[in-house]
DNA sequence: TTATTATCGGAACTGAGAGTATCGATAATG
DNA sequence: CATTATCGATACTCTCAGTTCCGATAATAA
């Protein structure tokens, strides 16, 4: 959040190389510790604590708190972008799994700080929007294939399509705490987007 | 964002009354310095010092640091709904006015922040909803008079209009740092949202 | 007028947590 | 075997949220 040194990345030479095994701890704690004490309550003593490990450890690898929960983020899956039904339904599972994903890992609690981070940490950003940005791929192939297949107008822009698609299920998911996302909420919210992606404007 | 005091409001009584200039002064202090420092730099201390005011004076009044930042948010002017052109024309103006005030304002940097904070924190939640929700209003408004003017179904959910209509928007504001939101892409998202409006589903 | 009470600004204080520095020990290179 | 960068452990600095106590002030109630 303040200063960022100039670490992250060792290449092979002399002295004691970096364990590779203190890494996966430290990361696994990490997620493990956002889970169960939410992102306040997650502090780099407990991480060192649980991973049995020195803080020194941990700032010779990641510069930051913020740097060290993309990092954990980092090794969570990608979406898979199923292509078994109908466009819709295609992006309804997409939709359902990215939800399920939010609510079972820490991501719900440490995105919107991460987010909130990112706008005046530019270090951050960097390590951020990559992260963002492959998570988005899996929409944005759903919708290149259905373009393939003559579903959807060729000049759609897939950013846009992604924005229709994902902006309502973020905004029920972060900013209201009741927000209806069940399937048949998505499967309506989905349907109105593709609607909106047809055709020319 | 760990305790909160049962103070906020003080009915008459015997006792030196609260300054209501002091309320003022603090409000005013905490937009100016969320403008200048963002939501990291932002302490009580910098609030205390600017308004000229003991931070017993701020604590007597607002239970935390996210407390305040809303109260300040809370005298922020209301979207105005306008009622002059076309359904998509009133909604990308009401669009355009609310990625104006986020710009202009302290939104951009304690906003998401606040979302996060949220998540976890049920009395900031009390506080934090109402605010949002009147802030939503104005393109329901928009949405509800269309429905009345036989432009939109009449079965047509409100909030689902609205997070269709907003959800992209935030979506490019807050998560994505480069996204496009000139006038001409708004009014491309906007126009897709009211075709997904129409019709049922 | 006088007692009571809750505010005021000022200032010192507590507690927690991010990030740094130093230790002797260890594991690699050359 | 000399050099070097890691290791865990520990203590430290700094900043900030929130608390507490002060004497002074401004209201109510008798």
């Amino acid at each position: 959040m303040t200063k960022q040194a100039a670490v992250a990345v060792r290449l092979p030479g002399p002295g004691r190389p970096r364990s590779e095994e203190a890494e996966r701890v430290i990361l696994d704690a990490t997620m493990q510790l956002l889970v169960s004490e939410g992102y306040a309550g997650f502090t780099l003593d407990k991480v060192a604590a649980q991973a049995r490990v020195s803080k020194a450890t941990i700032y010779r690898r990641w510069p930051s708190k913020e740097h060290l929960v993309i990092a954990a983020f980092d090794r969570t899956p990608p979406l898979t972008p199923a292509d078994k039904g109908s466009l819709v339904e295609n992006l309804v599972n997409v939709v359902l799994e990215f939800i399920n994903i939010v609510r079972t890992t820490a991501l719900s609690a440490a995105l919107p700080v991460l987010v909130g981070e990112r706008a005046k940490n530019p270090a951050l950003a960097e390590a951020f929007d990559p992260w963002l940005e492959r998570r988005r791929m899996a929409v944005k192939q759903i919708v290149e294939r259905a373009i393939e297949r003559g579903e959807l107008p060729a000049g759609l822009d897939l950013n846009t399509a992604e924005d229709m698609v994902m902006g309502p299920v973020i905004l029920r998911l972060f900013f209201y705490g009741k927000g209806d996302l069940s399937r048949i909420a998505v499967r309506d919210l989905v349907s109105r987007a593709v609607r909106g992606m047809e055709g020319s404007v």
